[in-house]
DNA sequence: AACTAAATGCAACGATGTTGCAATAAAAAA
DNA sequence: TTTTTTATTGCAACATCGTTGCATTTAGTT
């Protein structure tokens, strides 16, 4: 495992990203919350940042591959960090979102098998599943 | 079938909804579009109209079962009809959402079979499925 | 036609998205 | 280490959308 302090640095010189240290803060701070992270919270956590920084590294990190979306209703969209397979140019991501509604905590969660979706006559490229229920430490 | 005038009227009374002009334009305009009809196109075909107005529209409407957040990223929501089987109380939608990355248009599809998503030691009440791709038409 | 409950229009505020540009800081080069 | 290069930041400014309160208007009812 990577020593807690570098681990944010080094993910972001691995995509050629300076390591600067809103990017740096955010990395560890969606790594300390455990869960995906909520835009409201992210905000609260960088009070002093500037807003459009923010915007700006949250953009930037999703596009290389770092962070991603996990969820989005017209409330709130949620980030969580990406797994390793991810890379600067392709998102990997084989696994739901869910969406607790006791704890209100969003997870990525990985599936044994991969979900089928039979559309005939349709390319499908991309499938984004989002659950909402109880999750296992709730029930 | 329904008389194309009469319809939205018949569907806003089943409802207990006052058959007002932007209530009854709102369902003609999303059922003449055909596919799920993005907020924004929506707002142009409402220039006149209040926003706000426009806004407690849209939230009646889904709150009623009438109609549904068909897509929803960062960008745009889209806005589809709802099946005869949504109730004032409960939506039900066993469909997914697919977004034609050609013809840009968001379409509900519905499956022949239920899809299944096996998450052990989780409750799961709703599942939101988002495919994009190519569609019938466009490949 | 009159009544009543509901919907609208307007004002107003907050949150978020988005761009341009000058100042600044990180990484690379010397 | 110092300098240079290039990316990032902070700020201003504007747009869109969500949301509420309240007075006015209107749809459906009597
Ligand atoms: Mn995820
Ligand atoms: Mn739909
Ligand atoms: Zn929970
Ligand atoms: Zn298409």
């Amino acid at each position: 495992m990577n020593n807690e302090l570098e681990f944010p640095i080094q993910m972001l010189h691995s995509r050629k990203l300076k390591a600067t240290p809103t990017r740096t803060k955010l990395l560890k701070e969606i790594h300390a919350y455990g869960s995906a992270m909520p835009y409201s919270l992210i905000c609260r956590k960088f009070k002093n940042a500037d807003r459009v920084t923010l915007y700006r590294t949250i953009e930037k990190l999703v596009e290389k591959g770092l962070i991603h979306r996990a969820f989005s209703n017209n409330k709130e969209t949620y980030y969580a960090l990406c797994n390793t397979k991810c890379t600067a140019t392709t998102h990997y991501h084989n696994h739901i979102h869910f969406k607790c509604t006791q704890c209100k905590l969003v997870t990525c969660e990985h599936l044994n098998e991969e979900v089928e979706i039979s559309l005939p006559d349709f390319v499908v490229d991309k499938i984004s599943i989002n659950v909402v229920g109880i999750c296992k430490s709730c029930k």
